[in-house]
DNA sequence: CTTAGGG
DNA sequence: CCCTAAG
């Protein structure tokens, strides 16, 4: 059973959200990308934020110049980039820290090449044999059962925070009558970017109301759901949730939800009328038969919700009094640009969008994982994470040879303090001692090689 | 690419 | 987990 209550993104009614540039006679507004209601939302606040999204939107009027085209597009590709990283607690984070370079930069790290330091199955029994503690021979190696995809991606549009609500049923196997279901819980939507230029001769009133034009053109017509696994989009539609990876037990899955623009090309302007936020809804209406999905009505849970929320909704009724006011051109003067001449073009593949990079989500040690890196570094030390990855964690893309460096330091940290300190899933004593051995072993076997 | 450490 | 200087 699958509980959804998802409202649009709150989109750019705050005027702190509003990222405004001069050029010239024109102004560009941006959208910060996302809205206050996802849960943990970590950015550094500044002028320089772009939301960067793939399905901006332009709403042109008048001629723009290409160089000034340009010179816009590369000022607002300039700025930081931004992370977008959904957790486990439903929450999309956001981080830009400028330093991320290039997205998909050594996404995935490869241990194909055969190094010619690769100790050979002698060399390694041979060093194995030389470890102090009793080493069973067993294998060791964790599966990567759903070959996640933790590969960073750049956004292909925008997440939604989602809360997922796992049954309680145990790993492997098919899921038992009880848990067939899952339930999920979509917080939020972010609404595609959406990229408008107006002429600072504008009045406000016109503002708005290209806003809203741009607002429904996307929302009205072509938004349609994409589900995101580990940041990997799921594209097949034919597939279960169970063999796609999304079922009970999937705590630690990163699942995410999108809306995504339908039309790549030019979308003609909405007509007259509020159809954009009907439609949207019903856009999101699953089909039928898929899954008993009940869906909270957009507009319902606008009005619920955090203070964002609030502030959206009666932006949006400004913005709606606006138009039910026929011809408000008696009350604001309305510059020369009518609605009907504005064209919409949807940026799917603006350079910016590609500094979109997610961070890995988070993915606790379990136990078992936890014993079989003692045992690794018991047998290899603490100076071989390449060799401890291919030795347990092969079959592990997710960890990284770093990640089990990593997770060594914490393990000896975590030895080292005291159990009412420790976080999360408890590592028996017994494997922090053994940790605390090995790490007092090969501390002074690393020791002694510096002497050396 | 790997290591090693700080962030 | 991320980032990165070093090797």
């Amino acid at each position: 059973m699958l509980e959804m209550d998802c409202k649009p993104h709150a989109l750019f009614c705050s005027e702190s959200k509003l990222k405004a540039s001069l050029f010239e006679d024109w102004i560009t507004l941006r959208p910060s990308g996302h809205a206050d209601n996802i849960e943990t939302v970590d950015r550094d606040d500044d002028e320089n934020d772009t939301g960067c999204t793939q399905a901006a939107t332009t709403v042109k009027a008048f001629r723009l110049p290409s160089d000034v085209a340009d010179q816009r597009i590369k000022n607002l590709s300039a700025g930081r980039h931004w992370r977008v990283s959904p957790n486990l607690n439903g929450g999309a984070s956001f981080k830009n820290d400028g330093k991320r370079r290039s997205f998909f930069r050594n996404g995935r790290t490869s241990y194909t090449r055969q190094r010619s330091q690769r100790i050979s199955p002698f060399n390694r029994r041979k060093l194995f044999n030389q470890f102090p503690f009793s080493v069973p021979d067993r294998g060791f190696q964790f599966e990567d059962k759903f070959n996640s995809a933790d590969k960073r991606s750049n956004c292909d549009n925008c997440t939604a925070a989602v809360g997922v609500a796992s049954s309680v049923a145990r790993r492997h196997s098919q899921p038992g009558p009880r848990d067939r279901n899952v339930k999920l819980r979509i917080k939020s939507f972010t609404v595609p970017e959406l990229f408008v230029e107006i002429p600072t001769t504008a009045t406000v009133g016109s503002l708005k109301r290209t806003v809203m034009e741009a607002v429904t053109t996307v929302l009205g017509d072509g938004l349609h759901v994409g589900i995101f696994l580990q940041g990997k989009k799921v594209r097949d539609d034919s597939k279960t949730l169970f063999q796609t990876g999304i079922s009970q037990d999937h705590k630690h899955r990163n699942l995410g939800f999108a809306l995504e623009p339908r039309h790549a090309q030019i979308i003609p302007p909405p007509g007259p009328g509020e159809q954009g936020l009907t439609r949207h809804a019903t856009s999101l209406t699953p089909e039928p038969g898929t899954s008993s999905v009940s869906l909270v009505p957009p507009l319902t849970s606008w009005n619920s919700g955090a203070q964002s929320d609030l502030h959206l909704v009666s932006c949006l009724s400004n913005i709606s009094a606006d138009r039910t006011i026929p011809n408000s051109q008696s009350l604001v003067s309305i510059p020369a640009i009518s609605v009907e001449a504005l064209a919409v073009v949807p940026f799917h593949h603006r350079p910016g969008c590609h500094e979109f990079v997610q961070r890995r989500i988070r993915r606790p040690f379990s136990v078992a994982e936890v014993e079989a890196l003692v045992q690794a570094v018991e047998k290899l030390g603490t100076g071989r994470w390449r060799d401890v990855k291919l030795g347990a964690f092969d079959n592990a893309k997710h960890r990284t040879y770093v990640d089990l460096k990593d997770k060594w330091k914490t393990l000896v940290h975590t030895a080292r303090i005291s159990p009412q300190q420790r976080r999360g899933e408890p590592v028996p004593q017994e494997l922090l001692d053994r940790v605390l051995a090995a790490h007092a072993y090969w501390s002074r076997h690393q020791a002694k090689q510096k002497l050396k």
